[in-house]
DNA sequence: ACAATGCTGTTAAATTTTTAACAGTTCTAA
DNA sequence: TTAGAACTGTTAAAAATTTAACAGCATTGT
């Protein structure tokens, strides 16, 4: 793809307006305004427009742009063309739930292999997804060739998990447990922390109190 | 507190600041240093500094920043004196996940009731937090005085949850549900899709991978 | 046919967030 | 007791992100 580098947050909003218009395409819509994808997210019309121009797509006047096209563009940019399989390590709640969240849901990103430590989820599956494991970890992922791992472990291990991801291949790591990661070379880390989230939220309601 | 409003990025690190504080002081540390803050949660040094110097705190200097102290003056903004009580609407993977994962870690911010619709799981008990049937929400929200709601509902229903959710007198809500909310006057509102991270690290490992 | 309307695409301005630069203070050690 | 090293606190500059402003063009209505 040509596409010079997007803006970061434009990249996180691309995958919040495919997965919006497909819902909006699920309705019948075939069109849609910027103002209407905004009220969506509820952002702004502009950002709206200015992250579809920074993608290089172009609406139709008066009719607003055509949601099939988007979709696919999308696509396009964040997706590869053969698809990027990824492991999700740790199948506890958390590893459960990511795994429900993206059943059926997308046809590039697919988790194709789950690891445990304890006998009764291990050989099982969830969601489609074969459990194996944690000693498999190297073998599978090579095999299989997966390039992205996804933490969902208790949080002392998160980090030789993270090495042993490494070293078996892989080029992204997703880490959900509450301790933070140190960056490895030639690996791109993203981290989410629920509670982080959690005491955003607390920080606001509290402030709104007191004004 | 006299504390004029910090910008959101920095509310966002101290959830962060006080975790990893935390993590230290449990392994018997007394002060810390900016940089190694700053790795402990890969930012730079001069952003920690700065945020600290943002909530107005002095480290010694020679000997860093006293933890217990800063853990303390960060409660003091993130908390209320008195504490805010939550509830989880929806116990699926996430709803527990979620309940699990701050079991024993918060004091301050505490979750008091759960909600569901499924009979088997109305009356039990996870992880110290009961869980009550979803029509009972007005009536313990008021009773508990709860003023956060955590979506973790299928994304169909989380919008009427949202409304029952306001009406109730809740102040915050945090949304996981992948369906984006409209925001409701006079409550703030956050949402999280685990999927948006998901494809940032898709993104960026292609990215990685074409140049 | 022509003015008004409604929406897009884009450049420019404003705001927010991060990074850099550095002065100042305590400690160390010759 | 003085030079140097190690950090902090803070102001200033840079970079990233969001918002505003507006020109331009289909479509609608008169």
């Amino acid at each position: 793809m040509f596409m010079n580098k997007l803006p970061d947050k434009t990249v996180e909003r691309l995958s919040q307006y495919r997965r919006s218009l497909n819902n909006q395409l699920a309705k019948g819509k075939t069109h849609i305004f910027s103002h209407e994808i905004a009220n969506l997210l509820h952002i702004t019309p502009v950002q709206v427009r200015r992250d579809i121009m920074l993608i290089g797509y172009s609406g139709t006047l008066r009719k607003g742009y055509d949601i099939k096209e988007m979709v696919e563009l999308i696509g396009k940019i964040i997706d590869t063309d053969s698809g990027l399989k990824m492991a999700v390590i740790g199948m506890g709640n958390l590893g459960k739930a990511f795994i429900h969240y993206l059943f059926e849901k997308r046809t590039k990103l697919k988790i194709v292999a789950a690891f445990d430590v304890n006998p009764d989820k291990v050989d099982k599956k969830y969601a489609d997804v074969q459990c194996y494991h944690l000693d498999q970890l190297e073998e599978i992922i090579n095999n299989e060739g997966i390039t992205i791992g996804i933490i969902t472990t208790p949080p002392e291990v998160a980090s030789p998990m993270a090495d042993r991801l490494k070293k078996a291949g892989v080029k992204g790591i997703l880490n959900f447990t509450p301790r933070a990661l140190s960056p490895r070379e030639g690996v791109y880390l993203e981290e989410y922390d629920m509670i982080t989230s959690l005491e955003k939220v607390a920080y606001f309601v509290k402030q709104k109190d007191t004004n």
